[in-house]
RNA sequence: GGGCCGCUAGCUCAACUGGCAGAGCAGCUGACUCUUAAUCAGCCGGUUGGAGGUUCGAGUCCUCCGCGGCUCACCA
């Protein structure tokens, strides 16, 4: 027995060969629109508001997304990038025999041309008067249901261009990220910064400690890895003397997955020489500013139950003290691992025994003060252990000049002013190896290249990284990654 | 990887403590010249994610598997 959904496979198959059989091309080459369906409405407030009383003629392209069949007078509602509009197709029995066949079998979902005058329906609705069409890509498959739209999360993730097609909500949500985008890169273009790319599979990976994706060239016989993350390639550009320069580029994770993170990521760095965190900071909160102005037009976004406002000043906070604060635990007063893994467990927190000093502060700060940090705020100040490319503070060795900035309960940015002393960077890096992969030095991955530019001389520099992904979450009101990433991995699907 | 939840027509959803798988939209046929979730009449449409099991009888209970969601773990 057929399915419901052959059959209409096959109903739509044989409308396909009789137009063909008519001498329509069901898919043609190109079409002439004057106007998009925007256009064509403010076209027609503007000759509404002059008075004038002559029928304007345009012709537009896009999707049929719904027919409503009055008899002799067929109305369908088409729609394009910039909106919609109604078709009304008047007394269809004066139009041209050839044309009465095609017409017939139209279908929501098909793409066609039309051309025809501007009007207004006695119930207000902008409209053409259809006098000619053509059919520009016949459609095979019925779209989701008209008035819920696609809900299910799979279909919508796994066949994006249905969500978009069918939910309003997932067009804005995408037209905001490349609005997003944009407006960043206004932003930073109008400071002075240089846009530029930097390779995505390096020889070895740096710049944070997130495990890498591997991947294998032939040619040269040797394996790469996917960046996880931009830095050490733009400081290597400071040290070329640009000055200001900046990547929005995708990062990849080999890591879990969850409503916050996805293994390909967008990541905003950038690079000032001559600058410092809090230099950083004063641009952080100016960017964000701008960028939720130009596109929410307004400083205030929804995130659930809170709005937050992306207005500077933001509230500043040492770390020390936002974790003190929200845990009652001061770090300071712990500096030893087993210190603070007994003061921990005296509060019942549960401690993974793996993990070092640093990763324990990281857990406080991560359990304790983000999910509470809803309004824009910047948490400075971070012990050197968690920062191995960060510059130390002048009256503290054992911190460094860092700052995270957090808004509804989301890391959205992380900044320092870079470590520039090629010597204590190569310490680092050891240490780092050390405390990760032991004393087998053949296990290690050091950038020694990047090693070799700093040390000749690169200028004191601010750096920042910015999760474009998690920002636009925060600026489209969204809690999962996925809803704002347009082809989000999944497992593949096996019949 | 662990825990919990989900998967029924192309889409959105029903189906009581195990008892004939149903509706709306979409589609097809017909009526209707300003409709807009059009309306009205009729019709078509199912491997209930997959494989086993229990039972007289399974969408429903059990086991395994697949995919997804939430959550925990992981995560500079």
């Amino acid at each position: 027995m057929a399915s419901r959904l052959e059959n209409i496979s096959q109903q739509r198959l044989d409308k396909l060969r009789r137009l063909k059989e008519n001498g329509t091309d069901p898919y043609p080459h190109r079409y002439l629109r004057t106007h998009t369906t925007g256009q064509a409405v403010e076209l027609l407030k503007q000759s509404e508001a002059s008075g004038n009383n002559k029928e304007t003629e345009v012709s537009i392209a896009g999707r049929i997304t719904a027919i409503r069949s009055m008899g002799k007078s067929v109305f369908a509602d088409l729609r394009d990038g910039s909106g919609k509009i109604q078709l009304l197709f008047q007394d269809i029995n004066k139009y041209d025999k050839d044309q009465i066949r095609p017409f017939k079998d139209l279908d929501i979902g098909d793409i066609i041309g039309a051309e025809g005058t501007l009007l207004r329906t006695k119930s207000g609705e902008p409209t053409i008067r259809v006098a000619d069409f053509t059919l520009l890509a016949k459609s095979l498959k019925p779209l989701p249901e008209k008035w819920h739209g696609l809900s299910n999360v799979e279909t919508r993730y796994r066949q994006r261009y249905l969500d978009l097609i069918s939910n309003t909500e997932a067009r804005e949500t995408f037209k905001t990220r490349s609005q997003v985008i944009t407006a960043i890169r206004t932003f930073l273009n109008e400071r002075g910064f240089l846009e530029v790319e930097t390779p995505v599979l390096q020889p070895s990976v740096g710049g944070a400690l997130a495990t890498p994706f591997t991947t294998h060239h032939n040619a040269l016989d040797r394996d790469f890895y996917l960046r996880i993350a931009l830095e050490l390639h733009l400081k290597r550009l400071i040290v070329g003397g640009f000055d200001k320069v900046y990547e929005i580029g995708r990062i990849f994770r080999n890591e879990g997955v969850s409503t916050q993170h996805h293994p390909e990521f967008t990541m905003l760095e950038t690079y000032e020489a001559y600058a410092d965190y809090k230099d950083v900071m004063a641009m952080l909160e100016e960017m964000v500013y701008a960028v939720s102005r130009q596109v929410l037009g307004d400083s205030k976004a929804t995130a659930g139950k809170d709005v937050i406002d992306f207005k500077p000043p933001w509230r500043r906070i040492s770390l020390r003290d936002a974790i003190r604060e929200h845990s009652g635990i001061d770090f300071v007063e712990f500096p030893t691992t087993e210190k603070l893994v007994e003061k921990m467990r005296s509060l019942d927190i549960e401690v993974d025994p793996k993990k070092n000093w640093a990763k324990l502060v990281d857990e406080l700060l991560k359990t304790f003060v983000r999910p509470k940090l809803i309004q824009p705020t910047i948490v400075f100040d971070y012990p050197i252990e968690m920062s191995p490319l960060a510059k130390s503070k002048q009256d503290n060795e054992q911190m460094v000049e860092r700052f995270q900035a957090h808004a509804g309960g989301l890391e959205i940015a992380n900044a320092y002013s870079e470590l520039n002393d090629p010597i204590e960077q190569r310490q680092r890096f050891e240490d780092q190896m050390k405390e990760r992969l032991g004393d087998d030095e053949e296990e290690w991955t050091i950038d020694e290249d990047f090693l070799l530019a700093l040390e000749y001389g690169m200028p004191p520099t601010g750096g920042l990284g910015v999760g474009i992904d998690r920002l636009v979450m925060l600026l489209t009101n969204h809690q999962a990654i996925r809803e704002v990433i347009l082809f989000p991995q999944l497992r593949e699907k096996s019949e």
